[in-house]
RNA sequence: GGGCAGGUGGCGGAAUGGCAGACGCGCUGGACUCAAAAUCCAGUGAGAGUAAUCUCGUGAGGGUUCAACUCCCUCCCUGCCCACCA
């Protein structure tokens, strides 16, 4: 007998399925289409590990599993190339950042085939290649038509090592996510993008999809919607018993954001942050000495430092403003724990009904107003108390309950017109500006006569110039801006000499619409307008099944989401939503517990595995360590277990088999069809696995198995491992590949004439007898009773109850 | 501080109201072998007992139920994500 060499029999399949095009999904095929996609690799120079193969198999299982359940389902693969990561990679080992990604999208490549990935390479795409980025870069100039990419000067988060602007999502605890080098901040005129504009679509629209709910409360918690109120507090001429602020003509009014209009009374103080408080000193405020020192102290404090110290600052600014409706005066007070990024910028302190509030007013000895009772009994103000109840101290309010006052105040504030009611996000707008050359080059000119000018689609794309230095400049601008002959243009409008912009887009950008791309087939062949491609866009979307990393919920499956909503409203994409359906695999570790890096040196590549075991075994191990979602630590001994079962499998297909009848055998076939199937639905891959081993147990065991067990039994199991089981087939026989065989029926499952009735006293497990089907209670009850063990049980004792299930008695005594 | 997911043998895990520990790793014993590896067979939650068997057992405590890993309440612990968001 042969040995079991997966060596051998694993290329040999691979070449044929790929010359054959088994895998090539067909657009408009009149079968059921399914569009199954896991998240496209960024090719690294460091390769694939045993963590990346984990939703590449399993999803591979899923896929093969549908074609042969008669869906033409698409399963196609791309490359994320642009990036950091490469560029720090190329720069690091002196070579240009294309040819890097070359040589990596060939090893990944290599590595995914060696898999047995039943892949559409046909569709295969690379955001670098100027065939792709053009659309990129004119999907930016939609948005920009649209009024959604805009220019600002804004505060941005600065990476100093990086040289790189950075979006909130890059700012992980004040630090580069990437390289952890504390954040600086860096007043630049960047590129944003309008996300906010789609913030209540992107919440709502939440309920029409299948997110687990940890991505969905992580995308909910991000846009952060909040309801309340703008309240305006008109600033007052000084008074001669405050500090004197000199000029108060810059700004008529404090402008706050609250969602509690119910505490209004409660207001002792008003804050606001920094930044405002600079921009009134822009526009004229003379600000005292010691809040003008403040205000450019707290600026200039990296996100770190702000977060890191939580003690309350803020110094008293001498402006007084005064309460819409009680008309008190009311002092405003710079603070630092006011976010400058959120609602106005500016808070009411209400210190009696809000913790941080409470905090800085006993710091500042700042008087203390309780509005809302809980109980009817006056708080000490040992701390604040933020729940509902009932006001009090709120003049003409007293007595009504939180919710119902707070309305109230509102509908006042209204009629006085001195406040509404708002909604707040705490999602902010996207930077989409990076200052390096391994990016798409943003497709705007900017002419001294006409402004920003957009590059005509005809023109695109606007190719990324090849150039010997790429490092990112100590000055923040791109390495673009050095290269004279790209930058320097004639105005698209008025012919006159223009300049081009020279930031390029996020990493991000590529995959804001990549699961499009795949549709594009031919992609180097299409041209404008987009439209052409709304059939096949409405053939395939949306994708029936998205796989990624938890990691990339508040970005790449939030951008995406607002790109594609877009690209709806705009009439190019059939549906609202791209994914009907989202998962998530959990992170495969090292053997040690900690997470595979190169610099821990524990990283076990899929090359090492396949080497010493095959694909298969591979495969199979990734699917059976543990449940889907689920993180674990990657075992190299426990390999050897699904290997060992793949050896016996091959062992008895290749022995002496006694063909015959075995209903026992048929009948436990049939449920492991219904099981697998299931199993393939809920992405419970492990158990799925588990049960293909414990049928081949007993299959070996068996005195005799029929032909119709020993056939599906391989084409059920084909999804998992694709490779032994097409040999194996074709050693039964058969000509044509497994690949192309329907999915086994499992039917009705033969009727058991005999069960095991457990028997119960108390609900403990006393004795388990075998009996015919479909008992009655009163049979049942003979059983037991005549049972020696259970006799020994009673005793005396007669049952005071009996509870029978068909399956189980219990007595109880 | 908030959100989510968890806590079951030596280990990864299975069972979502009805025989806890499927499947696999590891371990123990045996067969084969000069020997080892590989393979095959048997065993393997803990405690007691020569044994049949008995008692205990799913983070802790309480509750619901004929019956709880599973449902409810209180608490402890771990991991992940978010966090001065007014």
């Amino acid at each position: 007998m042969k040995r079991y060499n997966p060596k051998e029999i694993e290329k040999k399949w691979q070449k044929l399925w790929e010359e054959n095009g088994f895998y090539k999904a067909v657009d408009f095929d009149k079968k059921p289409k399914y569009y199954t996609l896991f998240e496209f690799p960024y090719p690294s120079g460091d390769g694939l590990h045993v963590g990346h193969a984990r939703p590449y198999t399993a999803m591979d299982a899923y896929a093969r599993s549908k074609r042969m359940q008669g869906y033409n389902v698409l399963f196609p693969i791309g490359w994320d190339a642009f990036g950091l990561p490469t560029e720090n990679y190329a720069i690091a080992n002196k070579i240009h950042p294309r040819v890097a990604t070359e040589r990596n999208v060939k090893n990944f490549k290599r590595q995914m085939k060696m898999l047995g990935l039943s892949l559409d390479w046909s569709r295969e795409v690379n955001t670098t290649d100027p065939k792709y980025y053009k659309w990129t870069q004119w999907i930016f100039l939609q948005l920009y038509k649209a009024g959604l990419a805009y220019r600002a000067e804004i505060s941005i988060n600065w990476c100093p090592k990086c040289k790189v602007g950075l979006a909130n999502e890059e700012v992980v605890n004040g630090k580069h996510e990437r390289c952890g080098t504390p954040v600086e901040k860096k007043v630049k005129k960047q590129w944003l993008f309008a996300i906010t504009k789609y913030a209540d679509r992107l919440l709502k629209d939440l309920d029409t999809v299948d997110y687990p709910e940890r991505v969905r409360n992580s995308q909910i918690n991000w846009i952060g919607r909040s309801e309340g109120a703008l309240i305006k507090f008109p600033i007052s001429p000084p008074k001669a018993d405050r500090p004197r602020a000199d000029n108060f003509q810059f700004s008529k009014e404090v402008e706050v954001f609250t969602t509690r209009a119910d505490t209004l009374f409660g207001v002792t103080f008003i804050v606001v942050s920094p930044e405002l408080a600079k921009q009134w000193i822009d526009l004229g405020w003379k600000a005292p000495k010691e809040v003008s020192v403040y205000i450019k102290k707290a600026i200039d404090k990296s996100e770190l430092e702000r977060q890191e110290n939580k003690e309350k600052t803020g110094v008293d600014s001498g402006i007084v403003a005064i309460h819409p409706l009680s008309k008190k005066e009311i002092p405003v007070w710079v603070a630092d724990y006011v976010l400058a990024g959120y609602g106005t910028g500016a808070v009411m302190g209400v210190p009696a009904h809000d913790e941080r509030d409470f905090e800085f007013a006993t710091k500042f000895k700042l008087p203390i107003i309780e509005v809302v009772s809980q109980d009817g009994k006056v708080h000490s103000f040992k701390k604040a108390y933020e729940g509902d109840g009932v006001m009090v101290n709120s003049e003409g309010f007293n007595g009504l309950k939180s919710k119902e006052g707070g309305e109230k105040i509102i509908k006042e504030l209204e009629k006085l017109k001195v406040g509404k009611s708002s909604v707040n996000y705490k999602l902010r707008d996207w930077v989409f500006s990076r200052q390096h050359y391994w990016g798409e080059p943003i497709p705007i000119i900017y002419c001294k006569k006409c402004g920003e000018v957009a590059v005509d689609e005809k023109d695109l794309p606007v190719l990324l110039p090849d150039v010997k230095h790429y490092e990112p400049t100590d000055t923040g601008e791109s390495p673009l801006a050095d290269i004279k002959e790209w930058v320097n243009v004639k105005c698209p409008k008025c012919d006159e000499p223009a300049k081009r912009e020279t930031d390029t887009m996020p990493n991000w950008a590529g995959s804001n619409w990549y699961y499009l791309a795949y549709l594009m087939q031919g992609i180097s062949n299409f041209q404008f307008p987009i439209s052409k491609y709304k059939e096949v866009f409405k053939y395939w979307m949306p994708i029936d099944l998205y796989d990624g990393g938890m990691e990339h919920t508040t970005l790449h499956l939030l951008y995406s989401r607002f790109i594609y909503k877009f690209l709806y409203d705009k009439g190019f994409v059939p549906t609202a939503e791209p994914y009907a359906i989202r998962r998530s695999h959990g992170v495969v570790l090292a053997e040690d517990g900690r997470k595979m890096s190169k610099s821990y040196k524990n990283v076990i590549t899929p090359d090492d595995v396949v080497d010493e075991f095959g694909a298969d075994t591979l495969r199979l191990y990734e699917m059976f360590m543990a449940p889907f979602d689920q993180m674990v630590p990657w075992s190299s001994r426990s390999v050897i277990g699904v290997h060992r079962f793949l050896d016996r499998l091959w062992k008895f297909y290749n022995g002496k088999i006694n063909e015959g009848k075995n209903e026992e055998l048929e009948n436990g076939f049939k449920k492991l069809i219904s099981k697998i199937t299931e199993d393939l639905n809920s992405l419970k891959f492990n158990t799925a696995v588990a049960a293909f081993m414990e049928f081949s147990n007993k299959m070996i065991k068996a005195k005799t198995i029929s032909k119709n067990v020993l056939e599906n039994y391989l084409k059920l199991f084909a999804p998992f491992a694709p490779h032994i089981t097409e040999e194996l087939w074709q050693k039964l026989g058969h000509k044509e590949s497994i690949n192309l065989q329907n999915w086994p029926k499992a039917g009705e499952v033969a009727k058991e004439t005999e069960i095991t009735l457990v028997v119960q006293i108390n609900g403990r497990v006393r004795d388990t007898i075998k009996v015919k089907v479909g008992i009655s209670q009163n049979e049942a009850e003979k059983f037991a009773m005549n049972s020696e063990k259970i006799k020994k049980y009673l005793g005396s004792q007669k049952p005071k109850k009996v509870i029978f299930t068909g399956k189980l008695i219990n007595l109880v005594v």
